[in-house]
DNA sequence: TTGAAAGCGCTAACAC
DNA sequence: GTGTTAGCGCTTTCAA
């Protein structure tokens, strides 16, 4: 095992000062005479000290640490959003001294894991980002006073005070449907989710705004089916019979992926016979062979809007709060 | 804020017990008598005690955190194995009361990091994954006596005596070749990475052996390049021209990408006048039309080895680690 | 089997 | 500016 690190008051020994005094070279260090305080630093360097998390923690009642549920991206889908949501999380905590602690759920009670991690003041505040319908989450950590951010809006309550930050799905697809339609297709299509799931209702509002706003029909175009690459396939081929699309737009790329196997099987090629644009960006629309069109949320700029209401949220006293929404952009390739 | 929640010396008054008394009811209850160990556990559900973190950890010297360095899947890329890997190591982690925390280097100094959490006793452990060419992590862990397990082998000092568990590439490369062999394929070839990588060497090696062991030549059929789309697909092309494979085999579905990419160019049906077969079976492989073959390594597997190890490592005292090598699988689709 | 005392390493509050 | 005192909440002695 390690030797045991030095502690301040080894530092303080060294130095001939009190403990106090190099306490506040790290913390207050505008309180030291120059002189002293630069004593203090070298034999802090000299020593390697580093103050001790958990005595620090104890005393400050703080743990410096961001709690996250993390859930894996579903096998067979496009969808890894978690990736560079995530690193960039990581990477702008560390820039205020948060890291960022990882917990699964019990499977049995989803609320449990928060409320341990809470009464055991192990985390400082939350990440939320499954805010699907009905998560119980937000409303859970309110109730409990508990510091917390959510990545996605409070769709089902909006009188909702905490702070959330999320990307305009309406405007994403209504991007993604203007290029289309600039590109001279009138009969774009959509494929999205079931009507309860507030995210493809937000996406799916974006592409009939576009289409409206050009004075075009969007009856028999739009199609609602489960989040599977076989369900978008299923639901292009009903698409392309009743109402003959030259363009798709996509909810996600797991769907989008669905219309290009559908369009691969009939010879058609993608961009050329049919248009076809995904939702996510994700790593599956950048590799696929001629590329798929896709909107990318932008998730680096979620995460650093995120610490910073984090850090508004944690502040003495709190800080207010609003809510967020960030523009995502296209990402044009051979699809579309 | 939240209401400071309870100590150990409200559970103790309310259950007219000592301190001392609760904390053996939580760490040792076998030393209680029934009657008093019921009683205070009642108080404790009563007041929905759970013990403070910091304080716990400032009194044990140990943080109950494991240590992983987050590092984003790279864009453009099929890469994202941390993904699958994460969740089931958080997951486990929970089973033994540990959670993971995420950091990030500062680009500057790799090991700073490393160093931080270690010397202000942040983390009890690091999981580390990146055991790239030249990677110091392992080396200097060992020499700080830090405790950690590595996701990869030692391959620059076989003398290492580290903990360790990874993939065995050559097995999954081998299985790879032979599925394509078994279907009657004789010109397989091999598209992989500089000849200094050695994950890239031992997956390389797979493909050799199972060509040798039926006494066909590999001589001309096997390429090296960078690890992206572009290069895989050049490298098929000239393949192709020069040596006319069958089939491929590719250290990464990234390079797979870019043959199915040629194919595609060039008209042609991967799985029927071309096979391939790609690595690590990514959602790019799962979700691309017609699917991708690939060679899946058991990263869930990956994970509950290194939870163990981690176990044995933090364990007192700590209990000797030989390395484990876990066997991939193949997950055949339409490519091959 | 239970209780009392001590102390992990640090920082807030105050005295000098 | 710097030092002294106290205590965060817990667990490890050791005594009863």
């Amino acid at each position: 095992m390690p030797v045991n690190p030095p502690t301040l008051a080894d530092v303080a020994e060294r130095a001939g000062v009190s403990r106090q005094t190099v306490s506040n070279a790290l913390n207050n260090p505008h309180l030291l005479r120059p002189e002293t305080l630069e004593r203090v630093r070298a034999v802090v360097d000299e020593l390697g000290y580093s103050p001790n998390r958990a005595a620090r923690n104890l005393r400050t009642r703080h743990s410096h640490l961001v709690g996250l549920r993390f859930t894996p991206a579903q096998e067979g889908t496009a969808n890894a959003l978690m990736d560079r949501f995530l690193h960039k999380l990581v990477a702008t905590s560390a820039l205020h001294g948060y890291h960022v602690l990882l917990f699964s759920d019990d499977d049995t009670e989803p609320l449990q894991a928060y409320d341990d991690l809470l009464r055991s003041t192990a985390v400082d505040a939350f990440v939320v980002t499954d805010t699907y319908l009905g998560a119980p989450q937000a409303a859970f950590l309110t109730q409990q006073r508990a510091p917390f951010v959510a990545f996605g809006r409070p769709w089902e309550d909006p009188s909702a005070t905490h702070a959330w930050v999320d990307v305009d799905g309406a405007a994403g697809t209504a991007l993604a449907t203007d290029h289309l339609l600039d590109r001279g297709h009138t009969r774009v299509a959509w494929i999205g989710w079931r009507k309860d799931l507030f995210i493809g209702e937000d996406r799916r509002s974006g592409w009939v705004r576009a289409m409206r706003a050009r004075g075009l029909p969007t009856t028999g175009l739009a199609s609602r089916v489960e989040d599977t690459v076989a369900s978008g396939r299923e639901a292009a081929a009903v698409l392309l019979a009743e109402a003959a699309p030259t363009a798709f737009v996509c909810a996600s790329d797991t769907l989008a992926m669905g219309v290009l196997q559908l369009l691969a099987e009939r010879g058609l090629v993608a961009g050329r016979d049919v248009a076809v644009v995904g939702f996510d960006d994700s790593q599956v629309a950048q590799v696929v062979p001629g590329g798929l069109t896709s909107v990318r949320p932008p998730l680096e700029q979620v995460a650093v809007e995120v610490v910073t209401a984090l850090r508004r949220v944690l502040s003495t006293p709190p800080r207010a709060n609003t809510g967020v929404l960030l523009s995502p952009t296209l990402e044009v390739r051979g699809s579309g």
